[in-house]
DNA sequence: CCGTAAAGAGAATCAATGTTCTGCTTACTA
DNA sequence: TAGTAAGCAGAACATTGATTCTCTTTACGG
């Protein structure tokens, strides 16, 4: 059967939803129409609904895109030998803030609000990402403060809870400044 | 000139503002009509338009309102002649949250990433209310901790901002919750 | 190397919605 | 208390934009 090989189809998918990363980082969610995307990816119309159903769809793998990126980020530094202590941690991820991704993010938050499938993947990430803190914060207090691990879970919760917390405020701060960032491609 | 007093036009404001915040909440900025906002207010289109220039300006009404709200939470514990500390500020705060409000305001951080008029509004608000929990803290500093006034200010900084960012992650937390709350009239 | 079926382009469709317009009603002023 | 200009209702309009449809091109399997 003659289809796309699965990897194209992928990049083509990965294409069209870097290009709506754009476009949403310029306009919005709302305020970017199919055609905006069209035109940022170089495809048409029909291309893109080849490959995605419809703009809530498109929507989705917009957020994923966005929130994996900074889920990816968090990870390299759980599984470092030597885990940063949570100021270090902290300082870390503001510093890899994307402000192009972090307007996309807030909006994504917005979609989250009222879009339960959006929601969803916005909780999903959320979790995903204090574990993925909890994680590190816990391995620094086991190999630097030498707590013993039951203890450091426990101690690591309420600390990877403010870790987050800061972290959204940061991208939230950068949302705000630079309105109209022009990202060229 | 027979035009409708004062008092009696920003209370006709009001009521469209506030129907407007009722559906920005339970369907999001964009996804509610004027239509929408007719039906909730129980006035006419018509009537709409002679209160508000178009819907951008009610957007942005709808965003002062909730901004404001919530600046006033704040400004009550800045006054009080024992200010909590910091801790108990922070919980007083989020205690205050009402998740229809901190949906909107979610919505507003967004809106904020794209429209200029609403971004000043919510910075021009945000430092206003980073300000007033600056005040709040010198202010204990000062009669609590019996700091020198000028060290206190200074201090208080870096804490008013951690309270602010964790008040705003807060915010977030409880947008995410609970996403379509009927919030009858 | 072909044949085929999907990918892709772009026009056409169709619904939704912001805004304006036309009268009717009402609240204020004199 | 009467006149008037605004408030107000609701239909009409125009535009925008998501989705669909048709046709052409292309990439893959045999």
């Amino acid at each position: 059967m003659p289809r796309l090989t699965d990897a194209r189809k992928e990049l083509r998918r990965t294409q069209i939803a870097e290009a709506a990363v754009r476009c949403f980082s310029r306009n919005g969610l709302e305020r970017t129409s199919i055609a905006d995307i069209t035109a940022e990816s170089g495809l048409s119309t029909g291309s893109i609904y080849a490959h995605y159903r419809n703009k809530a769809d498109l929507v989705q793998a917009a957020a994923r895109e966005v929130l994996d990126k900074r889920a990816e980020a968090i990870g390299q530094y759980a599984a470092a030998d030597v885990p940063p202590d949570p100021d270090e941690l902290l300082s870390r991820l503001i510093a890899a803030i994307d402000p192009a991704e972090a307007r996309v993010g807030v909006q994504t938050w917005s979609e989250a609000t009222t879009d339960p499938a959006v929601r969803d993947i916005v909780v999903d990430m959320t979790d995903r990402m204090r574990a993925m803190v909890h994680e590190c914060v816990t391995a620094w207090l086991v190999k630097v403060e030498h707590d013993e691990p039951a203890r450091a879970g426990e101690r690591a919760t309420p600390i990877a809870h403010r870790v987050m917390a800061l972290y959204q405020a940061e991208l939230l701060y950068t949302a705000m400044q630079t309105p109209t960032e022009g990202t060229a491609s």
